[in-house]
DNA sequence: ATGATTTCTGCACGATCGGTCAACATTTTT
DNA sequence: AAAAATGTTGACCGATCGTGCAGAAATCAT
């Protein structure tokens, strides 16, 4: 009768085709934005009907925004262990490899943050300035510590930020557009080139 | 009775009308998306209705494909510029000049192809393939011809444009998420901070 | 002025989509 | 086994959207 998430309470089940619709979602709505997709697209790769799926998710929106938000965590953790512990080009070109990692691996979900954030956000519109403004200040601190300390070249640590968020996302992001230049026969090996050159761009310019 | 564009032939009320479509169409799909926006809105921002716009274009697709095909010129334009004459760090610190200046100056666009691209590009499918790898093939080998000749540090070309593509458009594409994590009083100044940043780091890396 | 051409609008159709609801089926609980 | 809770489906509705079309209105040519 009501509908399956009303209680905070979940059933293995209910958990269970709660994690299939994500999939699904991710699938449809990575590749053709919130508008573009429909409930019975995200139904049909999930392989449940679309009244099945409104009786676990109150409707389209409630899907994409739980989504981001269940997304979310996971998409930061690289930087987020980023720490001061170690040694500083170390860190840094760690955090390049698992970015390179992310966008090889997770591409949707790098597409599906690039697709909200180029719309302006309005579902993330107010976990940007608090939680990841709060995360990227910390980091950059930390990054301005060891370029003070002599250990880095001095640079704009949110903009150093910035440079890696882009050239790593970007072969997520623009895939097609990187395959079609640089043609079949040099794509298969185009993760592990960019690696290697945003690593080696980030080695020249850092070092002190 | 027929439609205007029929024929090439354009009248002057009609180019004037077609362009009002355009700035208009601009605005809105960069914001919303194709699937995103709806004719009305199209229509509202030009300042006519609906029905009138179907008169000017055949319907929403081709305002959208002939939008596309009537900027990607302008957009490929800085990277043309880079030819072989100038000094090699001059002209590649140039062209990031362009392309920040644009990042400033055409968010509108760069978010329209950021957009068409990360969902395929099934519109440029041709384009991609054909005329940008063959402007890019040609850019990168003037490139590695300076590095050939020991005037910039051996890299991969390829990459190289790749990375100034990403941290330039990251500046457009990804605006509200600069200026979220940045805060209100860094963000004034964002563009600039950017082009020296991506410029420093440039000079740092290709340096002999 | 008059006819021809261009421009614009009113009306409305067909399709699609998100969402509702009652009924039916299945599983779980007692 | 009976009852209750959970899960699933078919039919359908209201809204929106893209588009077609007849004809009015405005502009232009002669």
């Amino acid at each position: 009768m009501a509908r399956a998430g009303t209680t905070a309470r979940k059933t293995r089940n209910q958990m269970e085709k709660r994690q299939a619709i994500f999939e699904a979602a991710l699938d449809v709505f990575s590749e053709k934005g919130l508008r573009g997709a429909t409930l019975e697209q995200v139904a049909k790769a999930a392989g449940l009907s679309k009244q099945n799926v409104v009786y676990y998710f109150a409707g389209k929106d409630e899907i994409y925004a739980e989504l981001l938000e269940s997304l979310l965590e996971k998409w930061v953790q690289p930087l987020h262990d980023l720490t001061a512990d170690g040694d500083p080009l170390d860190e840094i070109l760690t955090y390049v490899s698992r970015k390179v990692q992310m966008s090889r691996n997770m591409p949707r979900e790098s597409r599906l943050f690039a697709t909200e954030i180029l719309h302006g956000a309005p579902r993330l519109g107010e976990v940007l300035p608090t939680d990841l403004k709060a995360l990227v200040d910390e980091k950059a601190a930390i990054i301005q510590g060891w370029m003070d300390a002599g250990k880095l070249a001095p640079l704009d640590p949110h903009h150093l930020i910035f440079s890696i968020w882009a050239m790593t996302q970007h072969y997520a992001d623009f895939d097609v557009q990187v395959r079609s230049v640089l043609g079949p026969e040099r794509s298969a090996s185009r993760f592990e080139d960019a690696e290697a050159f945003i690593k080696d761009m980030l080695i020249r310019t850092l070092r002190p």
